[in-house]
DNA sequence: TAGTAGATTATAATCATTATCATATCAAAA
DNA sequence: TTTTGATATGATAATGATTATAATCTACTA
């Protein structure tokens, strides 16, 4: 982990940030809560542990610049709220996910897959591809077998 | 034009909805601006056209009655609003989207393109499809040529 | 014609996000 | 060590999209 900040606050370094307490408490939090997809409102209620005294507003902006920066990714499954997804190191694209509409869980799919359906994209609609969002949205693997046994479960 | 509110009204009889003035003046402004992606600020605007004394909630509220009876679908490129858009008649699935970069230009590709995607899908991870939702993010083809011709256009 | 359920309108409330501004930090210069 | 300047932060106000509320309206049906 210490090596993955080094890294990002290079990337930092080299944008003309600086990795600053706050900051850095933030990345940390991103990087412990890794599997998740966390509002800003949930990485700031985390960040609060390690830095009690930091503003929402920091948290805000720790994200946008992290954005900005593609250490994350914000996305959005139409809730009404932003979350913020660490990219994997060397990833050239967005990793894409399934959304359960029984549980709302969200996995990840870290395998691109879309390499062909890209290449058509290219060609046939003549549109330089520099990023992509995709989620399907169904049932998991999880919810398949629950409807007999446990109808309501809320 | 018609026949489609015709079959977009018994959709809603099916449910137990009825198409009102207002309901109609709305799938009317969808129908004739299928091209576009509109907020339901938008679509307030355009429908107010048509039926001046309509208010903002009714909008948003056949907004989404439409969104649960498939009729459109809520879509969200990231700027702070949803935009609804008109599903094809008959398509079991929802098309794509080409965001541009450089312009800002939406275009839809209304090919699924995702069959073999879905299948590697539905049966590594053991999830069941029922939608998807898939947006490039890149550089269109009326923008392509032009970083020579017109630098700085803003 | 009165009753009833669903729709609509105007407006207030909510909630996520962004803007503002005074203060704080920190490195470099004096 | 003090000063300076640029950047970052925190508290809070403002914004803007969306949703909730409550009173009114509109078809139908008895």
């Amino acid at each position: 982990m210490e090596g993955r900040i080094d890294r990002i606050k290079k990337q930092l370094h080299g944008a003309s940030y600086k990795l600053t307490p706050q900051r850095e408490a933030t990345v940390r939090v991103l990087l412990e809560n890794e599997e998740d997809h966390l509002s800003a409102e949930d990485v700031y209620l985390l960040v609060k542990n390690k830095a009690p005294d930091i503003g929402l507003a920091t948290v805000y902006r720790t994200l946008e610049l992290l954005t900005e920066l593609k250490v994350v990714d914000k996305i959005n499954f139409g809730d009404g709220v932003s979350r913020y997804d660490l990219r994997q190191e060397g990833a050239a694209h967005f990793h894409h996910h399934l959304v359960c509409i029984e549980c709302g869980a969200v996995d990840e799919i870290q395998e691109d897959l879309l390499e062909d359906v890209e290449n058509v994209v290219e060609k046939r609609w003549k549109f330089q591809i520099k990023d992509h969002r995709l989620t399907f949205h169904g049932i998991c693997w999880r919810c398949h077998g629950k409807h007999d046994e446990n109808e309501s479960s809320d």
